[in-house]
DNA sequence: GTAGGGATAATCT
DNA sequence: GATTATCCCTACG
């Protein structure tokens, strides 16, 4: 399992590279749900898109805790999305989880989101969260700790491309190069 | 296979 | 009252 030290050694933008090709499991009582992340965005504390950009509120708490802890939002009044809090403590900084690569569970993982198709799982914020089962209670946990933490592993990344984000308004950070993700991987949310 | 639009509600102003 | 770090279905070629 990587500790607490793994997440506070990198910069915002160094962490939601170095994520990349590390696996993330959930343990649920419903069974164990995990894989590779293949695509992250990261969000700064001096960035328009952020949601810690304004101020300090009740929702974007846990993003100024410590580096590590789990950031779970709704959004569209229907989906949540998963972000690893990045960044000194005190500073409201995240990186947001994208897509995954399917490794365990994959059974439970098609149950949960009434899909068939593999690259229907984890390809987009949405469907990964429902996929592995994060749920809203997992807010401010310690992803240092079970049932909800990273290992390393030996997934090769040939490279990391860097693009715009998805789904930021324009003018408003759309034209920062904060997306990353492994090339040639099928499992991303889109090209 | 791709483009367009509707669903739907917490959060903040 | 506006906004939103999304997903899925439908229509069309």
């Amino acid at each position: 399992m990587l500790g607490p030290d793994f997440y506070s050694s990198f910069d915002t933008l160094n962490l939601a590279k170095q994520l990349l090709g590390k696996e993330l499991i959930h343990e649920s009582p419903y069974g164990i749900c995990s894989g590779i992340i293949v695509e992250t965005e990261a969000y700064l504390f001096n960035d328009p898109a952020c949601h810690a950009f304004n101020k300090r509120t009740p929702r974007n708490e846990p993003m100024f805790g410590q580096a590590g802890t789990v950031y779970v939002y709704q959004i569209y009044g229907m989906y949540h999305c998963f972000n690893v809090v990045s960044g000194k403590t005190g500073i409201g900084e995240a990186v947001l989880i994208r897509a995954l690569q399917p490794v365990q569970g994959l059974d439970l993982m098609k149950k949960r989101r009434g899909k068939e198709r593999e690259l229907d799982l984890c390809s987009g914020p949405g469907k990964l969260v429902s996929a592995i089962g994060i749920v809203k209670h997992l807010n401010f946990h310690s992803l240092a700790s079970k049932p909800f933490y990273l290992i390393d592993t030996n997934f090769e990344i040939e490279n990391i491309i860097s693009t715009t984000r998805i789904g930021i308004a324009k003018g408003k950070g759309d034209e920062l190069p904060y997306r990353f993700y492994v090339s040639n991987n099928k499992y991303i949310s889109k090209k």
